[in-house]
DNA sequence: TGGTAACACCTAAACGTTTAGGTATGGCTG
DNA sequence: CAGCCATACCTAAACGTTTAGGTGTTACCA
């Protein structure tokens, strides 16, 4: 039918200018109605469809956001992405998904590749769900692309670009607390690696909790993935021998699994011959055996709040522009929130007078 | 540093015409080797990024493909989503997540909105995980624009568009066969509503199962979400009084997720009570009390496929097109897959004999 | 009647690339 | 040395928009 119909045609088809038709069909004053509706009319006939890539070589506002992850098989993020999306669907942006985990692994060279495409199809803005490298964030700076973090924290230095976590600090002590209650003191923490910043204050969280309790920490680290997990995890209780410790705290649900998996080989039982507790909370936790205690992230919410935040920088950015100011994005202080944590008690943790379902 | 470099200007440095700069930049002939080195150290040293808009305004090929889902809550959905973008990443697409549910319920006027953006953007493809409507698949193919199907068919009459599902049919039979062995013959189907074609083959395929065995079979119907099937079904358990069925089948692991929801709540114990049976294997089935016996779809597996398709139509209409030749995609016979899918027996199902665990 | 303000509209120049078509330069052939 | 071809390069015209700056036309007022 109409496969190709530029602004030209639709202007010449309707007896005037392209100025004027660009005017009408963006409902931009200065065009009498009659032209208007002409105009529209003729354009809907025509099946005209407005080249995005000309806009936007024209200068018009980019219009789509990076979501930067890295190998994410974990159920944490999917909720994520739907807050990301309602958010960016709401501010009339299109979600750019880019992984830059090359098999299930963090690749350097694939993350230098990644900002770089981004910076060539000029998106308005990223989230990023890991501690990019400063590099990469040297260069998003350069050009004037605003940038949040979610579940993760800017590099070093870096503390004036917007983040938005949970509070895992507090996180931490919730669980420490938990932890005491139940006379636990041989704690051990099975922790993804650090390329996610999350780790080290959740990590750090425990250490101090375990100074409080009297308890002592054992860090086992493990790729982010349930098999890996499921072998450190193994490697790790050989080690020990026979003595388990009172508790295991897992960093993150693939982390989970896999030491479910672990747990269940080497015929250990939660939560009587060791409790567990876990970071993320994910649906089937209930109903797992046992119905498992884990902190609740809220992960929609996290990703609807970056999200948010990220469209109000990219519309600031936006007006300052047009008021012909300072191009770079303005990261306001109050920017930054951490999001309070809930802890689900359930059965992994141990029995203690009545239990919650 | 250097917001803004064009080609122009890393021409003019280089002492070259912006054709040789961008010969060079493209790696293309008839350039010196003195001039490439030139222009590109120069670039390098400039900061220089091609701006795709640009490029893609003067006809470069498209470079990034929409994958259109509605409210996806489902851990399926991740595991495609990580097959498609390994795929795609492979091929040098991006990909532009479009979701067309407006609160966990699907929308018509979204999905027309959607299709407009996505033309707009000029996108390279789609992959859509569900039917779309006549109307948009019309307007893609008024543009030229592939479509591929995953988890779901073309409508009616469009048989001719590809797709990649599972072989929901065989599934359905092979769940019969083994329901039949246990000797259940009150059968209930807990059902997604049919926007997913894969609705109507399972639920025929478990019709034909039922006569084969000489079963009946109830089906109900529930919003896609585990809070929606969760009051479902317990209406229609407490339509059927006592009697509960031999065995029940989800359609979809939130489905499961609320049925069993709503069997906790009517303390229906599975396996004894009632047996159970669903769609989608994921993580955490075998971890889940009791055990699931569910079928595994393969569903990264089915992404990559999917997105391997669409890379290829997409790659042989540009063949097409440089060479003169019609624009619109070339859908051959060959490219739908059923994929098969495997049963995982665990223990929901029931006892009997040796089990797995 | 002339002045002027408001309005509807137009022309033409951008935006940053690619590329068709052309022009020097030099080397080879006969 | 004329004729020819390759090679390396250039000029200029697209691609489909937006928009600054300008030109009528009308309407109103003194």
């Amino acid at each position: 039918m109409a496969p190709k119909v530029t602004l030209r045609e639709v202007a010449d088809a309707a007896g005037v200018s392209t100025f004027t038709a660009s005017k009408a069909l963006n409902g931009g004053k200065g065009v009498s109605e009659k032209s208007c509706d002409k105009v529209l009319s003729v354009a809907r006939q025509l099946g005209y469809v407005p080249n995005l890539a000309a806009q936007e070589l024209r200068g018009a506002a980019r219009n789509s956001v990076a979501v930067i992850t890295a190998g994410t098989d974990n159920a944490y993020y999917l909720d994520m992405m739907n807050g990301i999306q309602k958010a960016a669907q709401a501010a009339d942006q299109s979600v750019v998904l880019m992984d830059i985990a090359v098999k299930g692994a963090y690749s350097e060279e694939l993350e230098s590749r990644t900002v770089q495409r981004l910076l060539e199809a000029r998106m308005s803005g990223v989230i990023s769900t890991l501690t990019l490298r400063p590099e990469s964030i040297a260069r998003l700076a350069e050009w004037d692309v605003p940038i949040v973090f979610v579940d993760s924290t800017p590099p070093e230095g870096m503390g004036h670009l917007p983040s938005i976590t949970t509070d895992n600090h507090g996180a931490s002590l919730l669980v420490g607390e938990h932890l005491a209650s139940f006379g636990y003191t041989d704690w051990m923490f099975l922790a993804y690696p650090d390329i996610w910043s999350s780790r080290r204050t959740r990590e750090d969280g425990l250490r101090e909790a375990a100074q409080r309790a009297g308890a002592q920490l054992q860090v086992v680290e493990a790729e982010n993935s349930a098999k890996a997990a499921c072998a450190a995890l193994t490697e790790a209780m050989e080690a020990r021998n026979e003595r388990l410790p009172d508790v295991l705290i897992t960093g993150n649900s693939p982390l989970l699994l896999g030491a479910m998996e672990a747990m269940s080989q080497l015929r250990i039982k939660a939560p009587d011959d060791m409790a567990i507790v876990s970071y993320d909370d994910f649906a089937w936790a209930p109903f797992v055996e046992p119905p498992l205690t884990v902190l609740d992230e809220r992960a929609e919410e996290i990703g609807m709040r970056a999200a948010r935040t990220l469209v109000q920088i990219i519309s600031e950015q936006a007006q300052a522009i047009k008021a012909g100011d300072n191009a770079a994005p303005n990261y306001r202080k109050d920017l930054t929130q951490q999001v309070p944590v809930g802890l689900i008690v359930r059965r992994s943790c141990g029995h203690k007078g009545k239990e919650t379902s």
